[in-house]
DNA sequence: AACTATTTATAAGA
DNA sequence: TTCTTATAAATAGTT
């Protein structure tokens, strides 16, 4: 609009183009905010140029989100609705999957029984005596499977113990025998922190209803089943 | 802007302003939409006049609702996101409580049991074991009621029985006694549809375990129960 | 809604 | 980018 009138056409030239963007902008949001002053009004401006560049005006008086929202309810148009209305259905469908899920649970701990018929309760106790069996035959595994690794630990404890006792010997019949290099802590074969016990016995608890591991139930996993007390 | 500069501050005079707000308002937009050629860029004016009346410039080669997704992508999050964001903690944490749900019911069942220890694994036992005889007791007192519902039923039909022989016996002894008004059909008293048994006995199983109700399973309820077979 | 004197915006050049 | 400036466009006040 000076030096030259020109036609209101895509700009062919980019660096013209940019430049003539830049300027119109500030133009249009200048007299935006005139508007937004002179007349009291609300302006929401959003621009996306030719290279994705987003620029806003947004009047001083409100929000973007408050226009959008006044701009959907005047309009009616779903702007982002569509994917709210889809999770809302997503939720009802997830609580009523809940909801079965718990009524599911109170029906095999004995509670919510009125709703079923007789056929469905005979059912019922014979899914979870079923189920009872199966969980007890897993438990009695476990049991054996700790005794098992109990055994061994045994074995290899005895092992250990025996060479003690045999280079024990060993010495006292030639007290030069062997230079011990690693300052005699055998103990670190297994690991004991502060010395370890002198005399070693093992205690296995012969009934695991009476054992107080109360490290068991903490951690929970199997690995955990496997370790024993070692008396002094 | 002509014939004399202005303040840019609210103008008083109402018409003035509603004046201007339309004649800036077209300015507004046709600057837009020059920019748009121009520039090869997407803009979307949103004005709300102090009347609360709604106008809108939208470039032709998009949608209000294109420069809101791109906008909302931008700008990022927390614009109506934040009852957005709401909705999906509550998605989440009731996705959680069903995991948590299905494994407590898959550990019933015996399965998922390598995450429990061996205290746990006991305690589940006792539970569902605990469980499965308050579930049996119920049964057994559903068992108990249907055998009372069904001793009340057989007094109830030999009751009937004993009348329907006496008044035959009277007949007989008398052919015009009691002249019958509803075609003689007694059996309407206890609802048999068609005709109904000429002798009527009564099977009662001695043990649930071994009938054959099969409507049983459908209606589930424990109405169902109290519905016996009469055999002719 | 039309007119028009003036202000404002801006295209091209630096 | 910013400044300059000649000129096109917008528009305030009037009709």
């Amino acid at each position: 609009m000076a030096r030259g009138k020109i036609q209101i056409k895509l700009i062919e030239n980019q660096t013209n183009r940019q430049v003539t963007y830049s300027k119109r902008r500030n133009g249009l949001f200048k007299k935006a905010h005139e508007l937004t002053v002179l007349c009291d009004a609300k302006v929401s401006i959003i621009m996306i140029s030719s290279t994705q560049k987003l620029h806003e005006y947004i009047s001083p008086s409100t929000t973007t989100k408050q226009v959008f929202d006044q701009y959907q309810k005047a309009v009616g148009v779903d702007l982002w609705n569509s994917r709210y209305e889809k999770m809302q259905g997503h939720l009802q469908k997830l609580k009523e999957v809940n909801r079965n899920l718990r009524k599911e649970i109170r029906q095999r701990m004995g509670e919510s029984l009125n709703d079923l018929g007789y056929e469905q309760m005979v059912n019922l106790i014979e899914d979870i005596d079923s189920s009872l069996r199966l969980i007890r035959e897993k438990k009695y595994k476990v049991i054996g499977n700790q005794i098992e690794t109990g055994k061994k630990k045994v074995r290899n404890v005895e092992e250990i113990h025996r060479n003690l006792v045999l280079e024990y010997d060993a010495r006292h019949e030639d007290p030069h025998y062997g230079l011990v290099e690693n300052d005699g802590d055998y103990d670190s074969v297994l690991g004991f922190p502060n010395g370890g016990p002198r005399i070693i016995t093992l205690c296995l608890p012969p009934n695991h209803h009476h054992n107080h591991h109360h490290g068991l139930h903490s951690g929970g996993a199997a690995s955990d089943l496997t370790t024993f007390a070692l008396l002094e």
